[in-house]
DNA sequence: TATGAATGAGTCTTCATTCAT
DNA sequence: TATGAATGAAGACTCATTCAT
């Protein structure tokens, strides 16, 4: 019969490995990709034996699979308030069209690798990655679409399918991150981009009546 | 010594032969994703014995390659002559646009498989493959500023930051294909999308000054 | 310093340990065979830790050979006093038989798994233990032939290589054994059986002179 | 598109390496029994590759089935004719079982090890093999009923339960070959046994009325 | 003494690649 | 040129055993 304490501290113990093994993942799937990398690799950067990987998952797979959904949770408690008040004019619309980008993409880039990572590998792992990693992008997308359909029920946008408007901005989005998490932005100012493609999604690229040149 | 009838029929075999792998992979990397599927797969669907694989392709790898450059120079066969002239107004810019748009849509469709396998598979194949693709959607998205920046000369379009909008337009597109070919798009009237969307891009999604509701 | 009776309540509970273990490894080579399963499986039918196997046996193989040890301890307990007076005419030998057969069959229908796992596992273990179950058997066969030679001493019983008809009657006994204790008797009338196979050892399955049809 | 002289040279080339990592399994299989050895070492005997084995046998026991199939087959091959006529009275019935039990011991004997290895192995492999063994076995049981059922209805047997009696004989039969084969027998006069039990066999071990002694 | 997390040697199995025909 | 049997290096995974607590 072993005592509570002992019990707590194997607990802990076993806590902190499975946290050095998903660290270790996150650095050499970032690296290599999903497929290329050994189970040998993994516990190599992560300095444990071989056995002690499947004393934590069951495979490379379910590895994986708990590296996003750590991911996921850490993006999503970012928006959890984000429906509370919603904005009244299309200034104020504007403004927390900016802000909400702005906080993504403060989170996107403390995560670099491993946004990089899902992006590129997650469609390519197998189906059901790929329906999770779809589901998840969904939910962004149903928040944006949420979004439109108030302003267009507010009457500061206008009448338009909400759903496809609403994944081209998720798809835009997509491009845009990887462009630059990977470096290819022409220059590296975010925030100069963060504004051109708001304003871009907002009143798109032709000039209106009555707009100054 | 062969005849040099023989000889010809020889190096027809062999090119069918090659055709006839080709679709195979394509078959198979379609159903399963690059990674997973082995040479057997692929030669037993072509119905061919492993070693002919060898004859053909130096590895898996170069399959796809040889995939991918016979998918590329297709796509790309269809907007040869598009820049022969350019839109002198919004209304012939617009229709310029759908037209254009449509274009690829069909052969898109016709190619629905492996534009799904480049798409999902292609970034997680490893570096070179990811460069390769890249510098294909580069070349849509170069076409796509060039296009941009003549509008903003001619003025029809408000001046931009060119680049990123080309780049946006291109993960919307890459995402709305996605979708559409996966049978994810809500409605599968594409027609409809592309107008829908094209207007987004044209106008984003506020109501302007004066618009009629 | 211990105490002399926490002493003694340690040993206990270790010998308690112990018979668990014992208990639990002879329930899963009964279930499973012995290769297959896993010392984890063992603990884990026990309810004890994975070390604590150790403390008490060096590995699976030693545990098997407690296990054979503790059965066949129990099965010559039975048969202890056998030797005491030995009958002095044919029938008195049936009786005492028929008698010897009743005593065995009770000790192995109580021990029936066990007696299954080591008539069927029990050779395939290693050399080693093979060479003990068969100095088991031998034991057996020793004692058959010892009986035997009385007999033909008295004259009862026909003179023959008592050596080769004691292994025989073994043999007899083993197959009946296993099958009857694995479910495969005809009926299950096993007293019947015990009759019926006595005779056909007494008498053979050939009708003798002056027998009555 | 191959000849098929081709094809058939091949195949042929194919069998003959299957035969040869039979010959090697048995070898190996007989020395160190079913568990213990691994593939590795099957291979190491039949000097091929490791991948080779799998090109033949899905796994070592798919590889122990084949063996006892074509143990099986060569050895009931052997008694294919033997019902064609039954003996008569006693002394012929004698002698037919006299025979019947002399050929079964020189296949016995050619293929020793591959006995011993079923024997013991056998019933430990798992519960599917066991129950082929058992199979096996019971058609040898079956044949023996069907000879005692002859004799008791032409009188030179007396009524027993037939079904008894011949499980009987294959156990003596089977811990006699097991211990011949082993080279456990008192003496190696293997002619001298098979005299012995089967008297033993047809008229038990006491001295009947009007025998002389 | 009991525990169970960690270990890593050992083994199975796969599969890209070769090569004799 | 086409074939497919053979190959063996590579990698996933298992599990008996250790040892710190």
């Amino acid at each position: 019969m072993p005592s509570p304490l002992r019990k707590q501290n194997d607990l802990k113990r076993k806590a902190q490995t499975r946290v050095c093994l998903l660290d270790a993942a996150a650095k050499i799937f970032a690296r290599s990709g999903y497929h290329p990398p050994r189970i040998a690799d993994i516990v190599a950067e992560a300095g444990v034996g071989q056995g002690t990987f499947y004393r934590h998952f069951a495979s490379k797979r379910a590895a994986l699979d708990a590296l996003f959904d750590r991911f996921f949770e850490k993006l999503l408690r970012g928006f959890a308030q984000l429906s509370d008040h919603l904005p009244e004019d299309q200034a104020a619309y504007r403004e927390a069209s900016l802000d909400v980008v702005r906080r993504l993409t403060d989170v996107l880039q403390a995560e670099r690798e491993l946004v990089l990572l899902f992006l590129r590998q997650g469609p390519a792992v197998d189906a059901a990655f790929e329906e999770k990693m779809s589901a998840g992008l969904d939910r962004f997308a149903d928040l944006a679409r949420f979004y439109l359909d108030h302003a267009i029920a507010q009457g500061f946008a206008r009448p338009c399918r909400s759903d496809l408007v609403a994944q081209a901005l998720v798809g835009m989005a997509l491009r845009m991150v990887e462009r630059w998490l990977s470096g290819r932005l022409a220059d590296q100012q975010i925030e100069a981009a963060i504004t051109e493609l708001v304003d871009f999604a907002f009143f798109g690229f032709c000039r209106q009546e009555g707009e100054k040149s």
